[in-house]
DNA sequence: AAACCGCCTTGACCTAGATCAAGCGGAGAC
DNA sequence: GTCTCCGCTTGATCTAGGTCAAGGCGGTTT
C-alpha cells in the first residue's frame, strides 16, 4: 500500500458519526483510547483505487464516510462486485495479509484505519471489539446471501428495484417513506459498477431504470439523484415477500 | 424445533471426526466440557428438512457428517440455495432466535447440536470459541463472494465446474490428484439441488454435465459418482486463474 | 412381472438479456 | 465559444440458457 499522509483535521472519536455502529461500537473510554492509539486517517477521491486484489493491506479500516467496493476480476475481464461498503461497515481482515479482490472508493472516502498488527492483539484482548467484529460479520454473511438470492434468480428489473431498495433502506440521507414525503438519495455508483454489482451488462441497467423511470417507479433528477414517490411500489418490483401486514 | 431424541451411540470429543475443524476446535478439555454439558447429537435422513425459514431455532449446531443446504424461496417459488455446509460446518446464529432460510439434509445427516441460550454465554465467555467462529464465519463470507462471482458472471459450464472444483476441494474421499490416481467423489445433490445452488435449470444442469462427460473432463459412474481423470482440464473449465505455477 | 415413481436426459423452440453500434448532454480544457 | 471526453441512453440484432415436452432407467411396490 502506499502509504498516504493524513494531513487534514477529523474529529475525535467522541464526535465520530459512525462511533455507534462501527467495530468499536461497543468499547469503552479505555478501549477506544487503545483504539485511537493505532488509528490514523485515510482519503481517497472517487474513482481510486484503496488495495487490489493481491496487494499486501497492512491496515484494517472502518468506512467514516463514502462509498467503497469490493470487486473480483477474471481473467478475461468479466468483473464481479462482492461487496458494497458505507459508512461504518469493515474493511479487511484480522489475520490475512492480503487481500483477494479490488478494493475502490466510487465516492470520495474517508477511512479510520488501524494498523493490522496491533489490530489483531486488540481483537484477542478486547471481547467488545472481536463481538463487534463477529456481529458485523454475521450481517454481511446475511446481506451476501440476500445478494446472491439477486444473482442467482432475479429477472434484471427486480435486480435493480431490490438494489434501490437495499440502499434507500441503509442511506441515512433517505429520508423515511412517509406518506406525503417523497424518498430522496444521491446513487453512489455509475451504471456500470451497478451492473458489476449486479450481474447485468450496463446497458440493461441504463434500460431497467428507464423503464421504471417510464412507470412511474422512480424520478430521475439529473443521472444520479433518485426519487422513490412510492417505496411500496418500489418494493413491489422486487419480487420479494411485499409483507402486506403494513395497513391491518 | 421438533424435538427429537437421540438414542444412538456416539463417540465423545475425543474422537469426535470433526474435533480439530469445527466452532470447538481451539477449545482445551476443559471448555471441550462446558460444550458437552449442552449438546445432543441429533440425525436426520436425506431430504428431510432441519429448519424452515422463519421457524424459531432452539439451538445452533455443527455438521459431523453429512451435507445439509440453505436455501431461499421467493413467493412464486423460485429457489436459490445461498449455503452448503458440510462436515465440520456451522449452522445457526448466535443471537437470533429464527432462521431466514430452510435448512435442509441432502443427505443423511449428523448434527451436534449445543442449546442456544447457553451456548450464547459460552462465546461470551470463551474467547476460544467466539474467534474460532469469527475465522469460520470470515470463511464463510469469502466462499459466499466466490460463489456471487460464479453466479453474476460464469456461463453455464463454467458453473457446473466450479462446482465440482469446490465439492473435489472439499470432499475428504477425494483422493489428492496425484498425478495417475484419478480423483472420485460422490455427488451429495440431486441435479435439482445443484440447479438451486448455481442459479441454472435443471435441465441445464443435466446437459452440461453430459458435455463435461463427452468431452472427457469427468466421468460418470452411476448418476451420482464422478471420476476426474485430470484435475487441471477441470480447472480449466472454471474459468478461474488456471495458476500455472505448478510444473515450474 | 407389471405398474409406478423419482430422478435424470434429450430434443425443439422461445425469450431475456447480451452484444454491437450510434448518438446525446453536460463539464472541464483551451 | 467549441472541442472533447465520460457517463449514459437507445436501437437492432444475436444467443445462452430457459421452457415445454417426451422419454429412459433403476428401484420398489403389489
Amino acid at each position: 500500500m502506499n502509504d498516504r499522509p493524513t494531513s487534514f483535521k477529523l474529529s475525535d472519536c467522541a464526535s465520530c458519526p459512525i462511533r455507534h455502529r462501527a467495530v468499536c461500537a461497543h468499547c469503552d473510554a479505555d478501549e477506544l483510547e487503545q483504539l485511537d492509539a493505532i488509528k490514523t486517517y485515510r482519503k481517497y477521491s472517487a474513482g481510486e483505487v484503496i488495495v487490489w486484489a493481491g496487494d499486501p493491506m497492512d491496515f484494517v479500516a472502518s468506512v467514516v464516510s463514502g462509498v467503497a467496493t469490493l470487486t473480483q476480476t477474471m481473467e478475461d475481464g468479466r468483473r464481479q462486485m462482492v461487496g458494497l461498503l458505507l459508512a461504518s461497515d469493515f474493511i479487511g481482515r484480522p489475520n490475512r495479509d492480503s487481500v483477494t479482490y479490488d478494493v475502490t472508493a466510487t465516492t470520495d472516502v474517508t477511512l479510520c484505519c488501524f494498523r493490522r498488527k496491533p489490530f489483531q492483539k486488540v481483537i484477542q484482548d478486547t471481547p467488545h471489539v472481536s463481538q463487534r467484529l463477529l456481529e458485523m460479520t454475521l450481517d454481511e454473511l446475511d446481506a451476501a446471501r440476500e445478494w446472491m438470492l439477486i444473482l442467482g434468480r432475479k429477472t434484471a428489473r427486480e435486480k435493480i428495484a431490490s438494489f434501490l431498495t437495499i440502499l434507500a433502506r441503509r442511506n441515512p440521507g433517505a429520508q423515511g417513506g412517509a406518506p406525503g414525503i417523497d424518498m430522496a438519495f444521491e446513487l453512489p455508483l455509475t451504471r456500470e459498477a451497478m451492473s458489476e454489482y449486479l450481474g447485468l451488462t450496463l446497458e440493461t441497467v441504463s434500460r431497467q431504470m428507464s423503464g421504471l423511470k417510464r412507470d412511474g417507479i422512480i424520478v430521475l433528477d439529473g443521472k444520479r439523484k433518485i426519487v422513490v414517490p412510492d417505496f411500496e411500489a418500489l418494493l413491489n418490483e422486487t419480487g420479494d415477500d411485499a409483507d402486506g401486514g403494513m395497513l391491518g
